[in-house]
RNA sequence: GCCGCUUUAGCUCAGUUGGUAGAGCAACGGACUGAAAAUCCGUGUGUCCCCAGUUCAAGUCUGGGAGGCGGCA
């Protein structure tokens, strides 16, 4: 089976960097991973590769999709898939650099085979949540499906949603459609984690927040609440667009409103990290402060050039 | 210098008629099957400013001291 080099990691773990090197190294492009960097004017606050980046190597689904149509995991699988076999076609490798859990797994491992999303319905369903709670959904889905139910938490309205969703366009209960496993994809990932000491990642993201403000931040909320992002940014609760908007808006100071982008963003790495660290097959990169890129990336590549010339010896 | 208020968790603060403390936020750990930068679950981490006194028992009452804030000088 064909394998992809994933490069993942927190935010501010340095994956950009080094996934460039990485890429150079195998001559590839790279295909971000990123449920935020894929929305298109979301530049500045998302991390996006900068335009110098991308001249050394191309980077494939960021900058494309309008937030007032929000993505989701399954959809974002299926342009990553159709990407991956499109590159490599004309005979480029690709590799895969981004934080986002869920997204990989929907590429490689697949989502249940069941319904895609009913706009109409969530809303609907979002009314009721307000009227009688979302314990209440909980039980209604006890009834329906206990074996969903079990392994949802009463106040999970999300996944509350979801379950109810599946069940009442398609009819079938969520955990039927579990039972009939996923539609994985054909290529395997070969998964490499850029690891820090958490010091050093509040340090870095303490860091990048402040260039990122340095750097037009601020003017780039500005245009995009201009443009009618407002409710966007609220609903998929972009970090630090929120809390800039809040500022613009003077119910922040600038003080403030870097503090709270700094907090949003280091329990995002935190909940990052629990991903990651519980994925099978992990293989682990610790990096120091003093480690430079291109060292890092070498470590990348003694990993995952033995796994990826394996397999051509016997493909 | 005098008067008043104040000092409890990393921060902001609750704490009944005395029975060795608790809330929000932060922090830490976890879950995660089409919103994932989302959503949810779990954990208290403490010389109750210090010293002495009263009391079986003091965060709580009394006296003294120290820090902070405000007012009058």
């Amino acid at each position: 089976m064909k394998k992809l080099v994933c490069i993942v990691g927190s935010t501010g773990s340095g994956k950009t960097a080094v996934g460039i090197d990485v890429a150079l190294a195998l001559g590839a492009e790279i295909l971000s991973i990123d449920s935020r960097q894929l929305y298109r004017d979301f530049i500045i606050g998302t991390a996006q590769p900068t335009a110098a980046e991308q001249a050394q190597v191309p980077h494939h689904l960021t900058n494309f999709h309008d937030a007032r149509e929000p993505m989701t995991a399954g959809t974002f699988a299926k342009l990553a898939r159709d990407k991956i076999k499109e590159l490599l076609q004309s005979g480029k490798p690709t590799v895969l650099v981004g934080g986002s859990g869920l997204y990989y797994r929907a590429i490689f491992d697949g989502l249940f085979q069941g319904p895609p999303i009913d706009p109409e319905y969530r809303e609907k369903l979002r009314d009721r949540a307000e009227q009688s709670g979302v314990p209440a959904l909980h039980l209604e889905l006890q009834q329906v499906d206990p074996v969903i139910a079990e392994k949802i938490q009463p106040n999970d309205y999300i996944r509350i949603e979801r379950a109810l969703e599946v069940f009442h366009t398609s009819g079938k209960r969520l955990s039927d459609w579990w039972q009939n496993g996923t539609d994985r994809f054909e290529f395997e990932p070969i998964y490499v984690c850029l690891r820090r000491e958490r010091s050093d990642v509040v340090r870095r993201i303490a860091q990048r927040t402040a260039i990122m403000l340095r750097e037009g931040w601020i003017d780039e909320v500005r245009q995009l609440l201009e443009a009618g992002y407002g409710d966007a940014i609220e609903r998929e609760k972009f970090h630090g667009y929120r809390e800039i908007a809040a500022y613009l808006r003077n119910e922040l100071s600038l003080a403030e409103t870097e503090e709270r982008i700094n907090i949003v963003t280091r329990q995002y790495a935190k909940r990052q990290m629990t991903w990651f660290r519980h994925t099978e097959g992990m293989h682990w990169v610790d990096v120091t402060p003093d480690d430079s890129t291109n060292k890092i990336a070498q470590r990348v590549l003694q990993i995952v050039q033995p796994i990826l010339s394996a397999k051509s010896l016997t493909s």
